[in-house]
RNA sequence: UGGGGAGUCGUCUAGUGGUAGGACAGCGGACUCUGGAUCCGUAAGCGAAGGUUCAAAUCCUUCCUCCCCAGCCA
């Protein structure tokens, strides 16, 4: 990790599991898991979480596993699997061969079923899921007993067998837990444990019409896994309880379960549900839209496992709800990119610039930092003609206060080339100028002048001749309310999505080292900001996505003025 | 009005009875062949009220606010 912070991380979870470590509650093991649901791609929400289960798991020598908690098949498609290990490993991790499947415990987690009916303590019920919801009570009146739930052991068992050969229809009855349907607490009114789905499982097939819930599935997975420390989310604080008791009425391994807050992002979306609408209505090109937050499209957009995370790091842990601002992911991201980005000169919105008093025909080559924080990057030539083109942004015909580009009469440097000092314009019929004219001072050859006098303003270029045409595809953030996910009454989160989200340029001139530049490589644009080679490029056309731009104090004078 | 959690600068986060610190964002400046990077400076916080104590963000009491839970989802 270059970007990583060398003290290591601290947090509560880092201090019980030491304290664990201390007291030998695990004979001196730490082992973690991250067990996604596959029915739906991972987001930095999620990178999150996997950075905190397995980061935890290899500062202390420990192990992390990988677990599909694939346990409704109504919902999970081998799609999302195979893109979630995808994801996680370009995040970095590595869980050797501990990559395992809720769905390979089935037959274990029916024994173990079949073993607290024995023990009285789980019923098949035969009430509807209206009448189950009825029974439960509400948050402060308690639940009544269903009638079913004093069968007769043998009859439980018969039932459940029947269940799963298949004998009865969905929904018709259900494996309950017997609990206490007085307590306060919602999940322990006899929680469901199993319910009949005559559903195609994608890793089981139809070997099963029985599924496990998740709150009787979990805490079985972790305990055939040797977990010791289950990490999960806040909104399963209220499920430990059950957690703990299935464990201890089967008398079997038990981990301990720790909930930590999610991790939330300004302008984003990270709701599952909702990001499956924007991929399946369209409002976005894909899981992997450069805009989206999953990892695909964070990848695809140009960002860096390691920008995610030193992220992930730096914000920390805690049990406090948080909304991070978008500024500090940017900010890990430019740290990160400025150290390694090469850097090149592209022209996003062309304007022709005519030096005038340059020899026709000739050309000459000047070279180039490819990085200024890293020497050994090196240089590289870069063609200078009489025909360039500079950004349109770079000059202006009437200057606002503290304009330091190029405007009639001024001077300013082109980068690694000469003084240019411009003497005209030309216009169109609209006014529009399409067309500045200089004339260079061929002593300031190489960018500086030997009489010491200095330019306020330094502009990229490309020479006309030699260019490249590209394609490139600026983005903003997708919503533009900083939290689209409180949806005023009325409302739908799509009437918060940036209409100018994605702007795509397509006549881009970008400097001829690009050639044959491959989709992945990021390169930072001088003056402009870091941008990534997209695989819809082709060998006849680069296509740039604008992973971020570059911290603009220019921009913020010019927000500044028009606020005035 | 049941139960479970959480409240420290705008945001994220340290602190665990002894000078409230850092980061991002903001503001100002230096430097600069990227208005980048870098560097320096600056403003800004303990949800409230009581209590214990020489001393409280920290301990106690009460209150307030916010989040989660009534799927045969996870």
């Amino acid at each position: 990790m270059t970007t990583e912070d060398s003290k290591p991380a601290s947090d509560f979870i880092r201090d019980i599991v030491r304290q664990d470590l201390l007291t030998n509650k695990y004979d001196g093991r730490v082992h973690t898991r991250f067990p996604p649901e596959p029915n739906a791609y991972l987001h930095i929400g999620h990178a999150k979480a996997i950075w905190i289960s397995f980061s935890i798991a290899e500062e202390f020598n420990g192990l992390y596993n990988l677990r599909f908690d694939d346990t409704n098949p109504v919902k999970e498609e081998q799609e999302y699997i195979d893109a979630i290990i995808r994801d996680i490993r370009w995040l970095g991790w590595d869980w050797g061969d501990r990559l395992y499947y809720a769905s390979d415990y089935f037959e274990q987690m029916y024994e173990y079923a079949e073993q607290l009916i024995r023990a009285g303590k789980a019923y098949v019920d035969e009430l509807s899921a209206e009448e189950i919801r009825d029974y439960r009570g509400t948050l402060t009146e308690p639940g009544r007993l269903s009638p079913y739930r004093e069968r007769p052991l043998e009859e439980n068992l018969a039932l459940f067998r029947r269940m799963r050969a298949g004998e009865f229809p969905d929904g018709s009855r259900v494996l309950r837990a017997k609990i206490d349907m007085t307590s306060p607490n919602l999940n322990m009114r006899d929680p469901v444990m199993y319910r009949i789905l005559h559903a195609s499982h994608p890793r089981t097939g139809d070997k099963w019409c029985i599924y496990p819930m998740y709150d009787w599935a979990h805490g079985l997975e972790d305990s055939i896994e040797g977990i010791t420390h289950s990490l999960c989310s806040l909104e399963f604080e209220d499920h430990r309880p059950l957690y703990d008791w299935f464990l201890d009425e089967l008398g079997i391994y038990h981990p301990q379960q720790i909930e930590f807050a999610r991790t939330n992002l300004t302008y984003t979306m990270t709701s599952k549900r909702r990001l499956l609408r924007m991929v399946r209505e369209g409002l976005v090109s894909g899981w992997d839209d450069p805009r989206m937050p999953t990892l695909c499209g964070l990848r695809r957009r140009g960002y860096t496992p390691e920008t995610i995370r030193t992220f992930c790091q730096r914000t920390g842990v805690a049990k406090t709800n948080s909304t991070v601002d978008i500024a500090f992911l940017e900010h890990c991201l430019r740290e990160d990119l400025n150290q390694r980005a090469q850097r090149v000169m592209g022209v996003l919105r062309p304007l022709r610039m005519v030096i005038d008093n340059y020899p026709e025909g000739q050309v000459e080559e000047f070279d180039a930092v490819n990085n200024p924080e890293n020497p050994a990057a090196g240089t590289r030539k870069v063609p200078f003609s009489r025909v360039l083109y500079i950004e349109q942004d770079d000059f202006l015909e009437e200057a606002p206060p503290k304009y330091f580009r190029l405007t009639p009469g001024s001077e300013v440097r082109l980068r690694y080339a000469y003084f240019v000092t411009c003497t005209g314009v030309v216009k169109d019929k609209s006014g529009e100028v399409i067309e500045v004219h200089c004339t260079y001072d061929p002593a300031t050859r190489g960018g500086d002048a030997p009489d010491g006098r200095r330019v306020k303003s330094t502009l990229h270029w490309v020479s006309a001749e030699h260019a490249i045409e590209a394609e490139v595809r600026l983005y903003d953030h997708l919503f533009n309310k900083e939290d689209p996910a409180d949806v005023e009454d009325g409302k739908d989160f799509k009437d918060y999505i940036n209409p100018d989200s994605l702007e795509v340029l397509t006549s881009c001139r970008v400097e001829p080292s690009l050639a044959g530049a491959t989709p992945g490589s990021r390169y930072q644009f001088e003056r402009q900001g870091y941008f990534c080679v997209d695989p819809d490029s082709s060998s006849g056309k680069l296509v740039f996505n604008r992973i971020v731009t570059l911290r603009d104090t220019w921009a913020k004078i010019q927000k500044q003025q028009k606020n005035d």
